[in-house]
DNA sequence: ACCTTGACCTTGG
DNA sequence: CCCAAGGCCAAGG
């Protein structure tokens, strides 16, 4: 992917409020409607190699999945900020917590 | 150019 | 809830 693909990413990402989430399909949509390009798993690979510097804990799956490696420090943040879980705790309730720009 | 690999998504069993 | 199948876009070997 290209700098202005990353940057679109990154800087949306940013704008997610805390206590809210987006999942990789809501992004690569709203990205997509401007580039013209991108899709989910591309997002995902953004986010793989330059999400260190960004909320990375506010995206998620469609099912609310947190992603994987990270979910120690991920609970931890989503906690603090107050974000709608499910009942286990395991997912974020994306029914509640969804955001569009 | 061909094939494999992903922090994906939806549907169906 | 878990798994498999198809569809998806781009990168890397």
């Amino acid at each position: 992917m290209d700098d202005e693909y990353v940057e679109a990413v990154l800087s949306l990402v940013e704008r997610i409020p805390p206590g809210r989430a987006m999942a990789y399909g809501a992004i690569a949509e709203v990205v997509g409607a401007e580039l013209e390009r991108g899709g989910p798993r591309l997002v995902g690979a953004v986010m793989a190699s330059f999400g260190g510097g960004v909320p990375w804990w506010r995206v998620v799956t469609a099912s609310g999945r947190l992603p994987p490696g990270n979910e120690v420090a991920a609970r931890r943040e989503l906690a603090a900020e107050g974000t709608p879980l499910t009942s286990d705790g395991s997912r974020i309730d994306m029914r509640r917590a969804a955001w569009l720009p």
